[in-house]
DNA sequence: CCCATTAGGCAAGATTCGTTCCTAAAGAAA
DNA sequence: TTTCTTTAGGAACGAATCTTGCCTAATGGG
């Protein structure tokens, strides 16, 4: 029976839409008889989805958490959302999960109908910066375009803008994208060059269509991300700044996002905020954000900024 | 035909996770005939779900883009990667689909396993802010905690602190949820006071268990989003601010994002920066980050802020 | 030209399904 | 307590469906 698969899944998109059915109610919706509810419901169970039940006069079905998730039925507007949220936690908003979104996402994506592929994109999610992050942003269709061609094994060709400006046309075996500091990058086998090369993804605009698949080789290493880190002059920022505080410790952490530095104590009223920065300006106007006197360790070149920053304020003041 | 179902649902996992498989590779992961195989994915293809298929050496099969979405099939670390961008989204990452990212969130948290559960609050996605944003943050759970009471007409109890600070349990029958400002509020109907009230999420504490289910009544009012601002006083800051900044005002628009407020030019050097503050101390800290000269009109209640700032500053450069 | 691949008809036998009955048990409300 | 609503599940039967094996076509790449 097709009809019995297709009655199932609905069945499982009943059950997540709403909790507490009736098996009458379902019964309805399915156009079928109730045992024949019965009987599906016991066959989602052995399928390992818990089916809960509780009998009596307030009594029904619903849908509970197991040992691993069932197939998700998204309607339009959630599928949308879930494609954003994903598009932004594949930017870095979230620290760490940046590579499995993105892998969720080129699933996602590959399947999503292309009018929902348009709300995606009009929504723009990629606007949204991350605080302290000025860096080159990345387009999410180049990310997932790429990330797709790594998971299927097929050819990419792409113009490549160096450092110093000059693109080059590229033509690779694309094998993972790494997350690394705030920038996406992309290790591929070059084969003009026949060698292993890592491409910055924000210099990359992929030509369509993508070329033809190509059976994998073996990585030039084990732990690609370490391969990366190794070669690629990533410190999350590009310098290191100390900065004491002379705030308590949990003050300053209470008003600090997680992911911008470490907050440690040093004694009741005095704290070490540990952070660091691409641009020395920047850096010295975040530190009027902390709300308390401060002063900065070794770190001498943000100090003349510190001064601007002063006078602006007296000015703006009107001194 | 238990297995049938299971199989397809395999088939249709195995077409998100790769792209192109032979007939035979899908056979053997399926322990069929590659005849079955073929039968199953005329099966999807009644179902809705393309199948695209290449004939000739390097042929196979894809999943394609169809009219609707498939059943996601997510695996347990791509589903806590959805969870995470969710719940930033619902967060108001992104603002426009707060509502739908929760009621996908409610849904997905339903049937999530537990263990993926404690990892999605291991990386406490709420803790991320949005610049400008120091608004009281509002805990995940509770969010979708109250987004499933709502969806499945379930009373709730909770403690709600009012503006004094004074608290209070609440008995009430909740029925929407509306992201307004940057703040979330739950449209319920209060069965002490008997009337329709307006909550502010973030003052509640809910308390377990949830009670029975209630029959819904009607809305107070059509739209629900519309009912909840005409009673609530949201701007999106509680004060707007006017700033005169001598740059350009491209150059400034680079540096801002486009959520904070909006610039408009004045002549060729100088802009000006419409945007809004709830706590002045940091607005001012925040002004700091424009990189150019300011001044700011009719808000003299940030000037003292602002020679504050200036001191400060002048103290961490050794002055 | 050859090979690997998808496509699909047909038939046989086994399996499964949906339904109609029935009874049991459990919880909530009157 | 009694009554009502709800889930639970056994038995049986006819109908529908599925899996498999075997066949032939068609297609695209090397």
């Amino acid at each position: 029976m097709l009809e019995t698969s297709a009655r199932l899944l609905r069945l499982l998109s009943l059950l997540q839409t709403h909790r507490d059915w009736t098996g009458t109610e379902l019964a309805e919706r399915l156009d079928v008889t109730p045992r024949t509810v019965r009987n599906d419901v016991e066959r989602l169970r052995s399928l390992g989805y818990p089916v809960h039940a509780t009998r009596g006069a307030a009594g029904g079905y619903r849908l509970g958490a197991g040992a691993s998730l069932p197939p998700l039925l998204l309607d339009d507007e959630e599928a949308v959302a879930v494609a954003v949220g994903l598009r932004t936690a594949a930017g870095g908003t979230v620290s760490g999960i940046e590579e499995t979104s993105l892998r969720a996402l080129a699933k996602l994506e590959q399947v999503l109908p292309n009018h929902l592929r348009r709300r995606v994109n009009a929504l723009q999610t990629y606007t949204v910066p991350v605080p302290g992050q000025e860096g080159p942003r990345v387009d999410a269709d180049v990310l997932t375009t790429i990330a797709a061609a790594c998971r299927d094994h097929e050819r990419l060709r792409f113009d490549y803008r160096d450092h110093s400006g000059a693109a080059t046309l590229r033509n690779v075996e694309p094998y993972r994208m790494v997350h690394r500091g705030r920038r996406w990058y992309l290790v591929a086998w070059d084969t003009q060059r026949e060698d292993w090369r890592i491409f910055r993804v924000d210099r990359i605009a992929p030509r369509t269509p993508s070329g033809p698949r190509f059976t994998p080789r073996p990585l030039p290493e084990e732990d690609i991300a370490e391969y990366v880190s190794a070669r690629v002059s990533v410190a999350p920022w590009r310098t290191r700044v100390r900065v004491t505080v002379h705030a308590p410790a949990a003050e300053i952490a209470a008003r600090v996002p997680a992911f911008a530095g470490s907050v440690e104590p040093v004694d009741e009223e005095t704290c070490v905020f540990t952070t660091g920065y691409d641009n020395p300006e920047t850096m010295a106007a975040w530190l009027g954000l902390l709300g308390a006197d401060f002063s900065v360790q070794d770190t001498p070149e943000v100090i003349p900024h510190l001064r601007e920053l002063a006078d602006r304020f007296a000015r703006a003041a009107g001194d």
